[in-house]
DNA sequence: GTCTATAAACCGATAGAC
DNA sequence: GTCTATCGGTTTATAGAC
């Protein structure tokens, strides 16, 4: 099938949620102009809407996928059989991809604000259910006697921030690796839940 | 001394920085506009720059505001005499320092970016100074063989991130006292470092 | 599918009146 | 100290040519 010149749908599409992604992280959604992913996406401004009806569905887009990628991530992953080896792994995966997609991860936290009320609620939703299920897999352990936790709602809110918070300073070719960096948080998340 | 009509300078200053500090919070530094601002605040838009040459230097001086406040609150601290001492004296106060002001921990976090490099870098050096103080507690504890810590940069990059993390769910009456959650808290950190 | 051109509104910041 | 008015530039989003 003949196509117009200029016709790159394939390749513009995908590019500009990358390009929008690198932007909004870096500066923030509301000092991103639609002008600016534009010419990072090298096309003219009026043809970012052949593929989102507004700047705001650009960034809803953003984020739902990146949380749908997330959920589905976790459900793929192998974890073992007891308590303690499904915080591990819990452990590990998150560190992994969150590292994989620091620019999401960020947007994920600070851009929600921009969102209208029924998008806010549904990113939010999504994001409880992650948080569930590392609250499922602490009191699994605290039925089994295997942690010792004053209150897993608490401890699921701290370990998940504790976490997170290694895509904030973490640099590839740091101090440390990736693998060491995962090994140590483990340590200090086992203790705390007092495996 | 007599003054003119619509005088207000001691109101009015610590008002727009107020506003300033809600708005930016709220709905991102880049998102809010001076006029916003000013009605906020109940002046037009031109009387904000008595009180600031532009609208970065507004944000810096929140922002310095604040780590300034937060360094010599903990240096007016009291804390006890060992390692573990130290810990639960820092743990408690990180808590109920950023509970009692969490749209500029908010801000903090998220808006530095919208700051000059010279601006950039002066509150960068505050935060770690203030990082500086936990690792010091932590490097003391290892030393004296009261903590059990892989690697005390790591561990005090994961607690105070675990330790704000609160600021982004906490809300007053809600399921837990502050005082409650502080214990539980000092109950994982503790845990966390092996103590 | 992309471009150019443009509408309508808003931005940060300043000048001068009071 | 504050207001009104405004400059010069930017914004999101759309219309119509190709």
């Amino acid at each position: 099938m003949a196509r117009k010149t200029g016709s790159h749908a394939q390749i513009t599409g995908p590019k500009i949620r990358s390009e929008a992604l690198r932007l909004f992280a870096r500066h923030g959604f509301a000092a991103v102009s639609m002008r600016q992913i534009a010419a990072a996406v090298g096309v003219q401004a009026g043809a970012l809407y052949l593929y989102t009806p507004d700047k705001e569905a650009l960034l809803f887009d953003l984020l739902k996928t990146h949380m749908d990628e997330l959920l589905e991530a976790w459900a793929g992953e192998p974890r073992g059989a007891g308590p303690v080896e499904a915080l591990e792994a819990f452990v590990r995966f998150h560190i992994r991809f969150n590292l994989s997609r620091p620019d999401a991860v960020f947007l994920s936290y600070m851009e929600l604000r921009n969102l209208g009320s029924a998008n806010f609620v549904m990113i939010e939703d999504l994001r409880k259910a992650y948080e569930r299920e590392l609250e499922e897999i602490l009191i699994a352990g605290q039925q089994a006697k295997v942690f010792a936790i004053p209150d897993t709602k608490l401890a699921t809110m701290a370990l998940i921030a504790m976490l997170t918070g290694v895509t904030t300073w973490f640099r590839e070719g740091g101090r440390l690796s990736q693998a060491r960096i995962a090994a140590i948080y483990w340590d200090m998340a086992r203790k705390a839940v007092g495996a």
